[in-house]
DNA sequence: AATTAACTTGCTCATATGAGCAAATCGTGC
DNA sequence: GCACGATTTGCTCATATGAGCAAGTTAATT
């Protein structure tokens, strides 16, 4: 419904000074000649159509709104969005840090993967979130080629952070021959961490994307030709080092077998898994761990939100 | 006083579930744990720091600080501001229009000088602003070399829009010589316009820049020679036919002399002298009109408000 | 012209909110 | 360690505001 034009000007002079001015709806009423009902109803009609604007200017802003959205479509336990800003992808860290951090009971196990996003998490988190908690990589990611231990410092400073200790994966993401994956997962330092990873009261994650960006290329478990042809299968990214589909399975159930770690319908039986995306380039992917009841919380921008609500 | 870096995320939580939300102030207390009392608090102080930013986005939405600063800085009797945006001009002759359609009591007479500005604000008033107002040129216009009857459009749609009659000063704006100007004026139907003049009630009128981009130039009255000229000696615009420095005090004695139509001393005596400015370009002009009692209304835009109000 | 139906208006009443104040807490300088 | 000023806190109370309702208006349809 549309507002006269007399009517409309009327409640901008209306909306001026309340809102400007601080004048109450009787004072309003009493200098323009209507009632303060009238006054009040232009008022409440002038911020449904925008006439009035109410932003909420800060770096830690949230939009709740889309939040409960999200929450109600996809039955989430919880989830974080934050307005579209230039630097996304530190901010929806931020935000991970932030509710992390805030996250009640305290857990005493935390499960993690590891990749840029969650390094972003790990640095955002302030010293001393929690007293005591216990870390653990939940897939593997020994870095093959490049500095070693860019996977082990994002457990170690998140943990350092809790006062707590880090439980390190000591294992590569994936492996040639599915023989030796069942043979590093028996030996008992590996299969004790899996242990613990498996029990872990919280997870935290993020994930890749299905190019040859990929960190799993990047760190040479995977060659570019190997990506194209998973996208070929019809992966749309990765979530805890296994590529998978639209529909959230995995697209390559040999490679899968022979990626260590937590298994994905681990990941969907948990009570708290916490995932983290930012970025145009994710969509697809979120969409498909949210689809695919791959995590009960989500933090992430209000694109990527809005992209995962959009259309049936 | 800066707000504490948890105080702060407090507020902008605070600050979200009252603005976007709906909730109580009751409500929110009970949901992060703190009173209402300094959920109320919380919320005053995100409005004073910019945190939450409430804004009136309308094209006819005006900036009423701006406009009591004005008065009280001024000792104007009225002042309209509009929010700075695109068609600045436009927009002010709206308000400008806005304003002279409202007001109280509608005079019985009207004097209006002519030009671009009050074209503009002539288009803008509605079909039946007023029931009868007389409308008379004050300065002189015929244009000499251009579409006659630029300046006499104007005074003849603000007389018809209102159902009254127009008036108009059969004369040039300014003479060569000081003997025709006297014959002219003393010329019976001069004579009687210049009369009734001198009686309107309310005055509006514009100004223009000192360049060769004025009206007068653009009419022929003047060359570029003479504004360059007038420029040296310090003029900074003209005001009805008129070319004042930066006290409001003509330039040129005998330019002004020549000049016909109202006096810069019978427009500051009236009682309402309405001034239509909008552009930086005028910001000058403005200023000098403004200190120096030219006009008791003023009609502009933001930025030209603030160029007034700057300093000292 | 008569009859609905859809709004709008003015109002009562319950609730939400801000001003103002005394008590508590926090710093700071001695 | 203590005393003093500055803030902050929890509260009472007056006021501002929105929900809900009945009466009044308007517009559309027959």
């Amino acid at each position: 419904m549309t507002i006269a034009e007399d009517t409309e000007l009327l409640t901008v002079r209306i909306a001026e000074l309340y809102y400007d001015e601080d004048k109450t709806q009787d004072e309003i009423g009493a200098l323009l000649g209507v009632t303060r009902w009238k006054v009040g109803r232009l008022l409440t009609r002038a911020r449904e159509h925008g006439i009035v604007r109410i932003e909420i200017v800060h770096p830690r802003a949230r939009r709740l709104g889309v939040e409960r959205e999200l929450r109600e479509r996809f039955g989430l336990k919880d989830a974080i969005v934050i307005p579209d800003a230039d630097d996304l992808r530190s901010r929806v860290a931020q935000a991970a840090a932030d509710y992390l951090a805030s996250f009640r009971p305290v857990p005493r196990t935390l499960g993690i993967s590891w990749g840029r996003t969650l390094d972003e998490v790990a640095a955002h988190l302030p010293q001393g979130w929690a007293r005591g908690v216990t870390v653990v990589q939940i897939n593997g990611g020994v870095s093959l080629n490049r500095r070693a231990g860019t996977a082990s410092t994002t457990a170690v400073t998140i943990a350092e952070k809790a006062n707590g200790q880090a439980v390190l994966l000591p294992s590569p993401a994936i492996l040639e021959r599915l023989e030796t994956k069942r043979a590093i997962e028996s030996d008992r330092t590996v299969a004790s961490v899996i242990d613990k990873a498996a029990a872990a009261s919280v997870y935290l994650y993020s994930a890749g994307v299905a190019d040859a960006s990929s960190v799993l290329v990047d760190s040479g478990y995977l060659t570019t030709g190997d990506v194209e042809e998973l996208v070929r299968k019809g992966a749309v990214g990765d979530v805890v080092g296994r590529y998978i589909d639209a529909n959230g399975n995995p697209v390559d159930p040999g490679l899968d077998e022979r990626t260590v770690g937590l298994g994905l319908e681990q990941l969907r039986a948990t009570e708290t898994a916490i995932f983290v995306v930012a970025g145009e380039a994710k969509h697809d992917i979120a969409r498909a761990v949210v689809t695919s009841g791959l995590c009960t919380v989500i933090v992430t921008d209000e694109a990527t939100a809005a992209a995962l609500l959009e259309e049936e």
